[in-house]
DNA sequence: CTTTATCTTGATCAAACATTCAAATACATC
DNA sequence: GATGTATTTGAATGTTTGATCAAGATAAAG
């Protein structure tokens, strides 16, 4: 037997980044031959084919995404951690480099329609965010005393749509700070009518 | 002197419809060859080259989407076009078929920090739309005796945020319904403290 | 009808593409 | 340290790509 000698990881996390930069299709075998510094040869062997690093890329880019998430809810209550997450999706939007775009939205946007499993596994991470976002939601719905219109679901559906829609508009507008009003707007818009809130504009 | 036989607009039509199905770099000249029925030939003699092709296809959709979004307006009131032009969207993402899919937000996820040129055409396009809905949403907020909050551009761009954001979540889920739902929370947020809304949960 | 300018046609091109493979290499186990 | 197995290497494969071009066709002008 023998291991294979690179940090799968870290072989991921460059291929991210150039599927970041230039999209699926138009990154080529060289172009991750590249990235990641390994040979054509292994990245067969690891990956099966140029589809399978995308699989294995947004498995990597969903653990990473996770735990950066739940680095913005640590220690914070449930509307304080969405807050957080929120500014923290404005700053990668806002500073315009290619790694600030969201694999998985970039991703579903190209291959939507096209592959099958691919777009079924990048709607399962979209999903899994929205589930961990709807708890954040239901804790805080469940503070106010009398029950609260909308319900969490909507809430947090609501919330992702906003995300997307915020990545989306910051490819064509570089101020940081349309981006942030916008994300003011939607957190007010999505923590309506919650406890802790009621006294702002 | 001899005119080109064939009918630009309605070739720009299919070749659209092919970018929209397969994205711009993994649709070959091939598939536009097939889909405008046109050969090789003429194409660059018309076009210059593929990117061109997209160029004029997106100066294209952006004329029949103005269309489009007149007919929405035409003869309602500002809010209730807006909510017309929404759900004319909703229909768009709920039927799955890939012609669904915005070709712009589409374009510019795939193309964004890769052709500068592109990328300013379809940020210009976006912005076009946005400043039609900001004027629905001046004369709306002109109607208001008081001076309203936030304020027509922010709405405007927040409108423009949602259905970007829309369009991107429908890719994950067909269901109508949710997408209704998520519409009508857009809505309720966007016309928020105007006039012929105060009724409403 | 002839000329002239333009458009159409489809075969053709070099470059880029994803993928494969056999040989070389290095690890884990015995 | 020898053996067996898995990885690494990088050149080679056949295909597809975007683009070209010379020959043929067609309409307008004289």
């Amino acid at each position: 037997m023998r291991k294979a000698e690179f940090d799968r990881a870290e072989v991921l996390r460059k291929a991210m980044l150039a599927f970041q930069k230039k999209g699926y299709a138009r990154t080529s075998m060289k172009d991750l031959v590249a990235a990641t510094g390994l040979h054509p040869g292994s990245l067969y062997c690891a990956f099966e084919n140029k589809r399978g690093i995308l699989l294995a890329a947004v498995e990597q880019y969903q653990a990473d995404r996770a735990a950066q998430f739940e680095a913005c809810i640590q220690g914070r209550d449930p509307l304080g951690g969405l807050r957080a997450y929120l500014d923290s999706v404005v700053s990668e939007c806002a500073c315009c480099d290619p790694n600030g775009a969201c694999l998985v939205a970039k991703a579903i946007n190209e291959l939507a329609e096209q592959d099958e499993e691919v777009q079924a596994r990048l709607s399962d991470i979209m999903t899994d965010l929205e589930v961990a976002v709807h708890d954040l939601f239901v804790r805080a719905c469940e503070a106010s005393p009398e029950p609260v219109e909308p319900d969490a679901r909507l809430r947090a559906r609501f919330f992702m749509m906003g995300i997307y829609g915020l990545r989306t508009y910051g490819h064509t507008h570089p101020g940081r700070d349309v981006l942030q009003a916008l994300a003011d707007e939607l957190f007010r818009a999505v923590t309506r009518g919650l406890s802790g809130t009621e006294g702002l504009t």
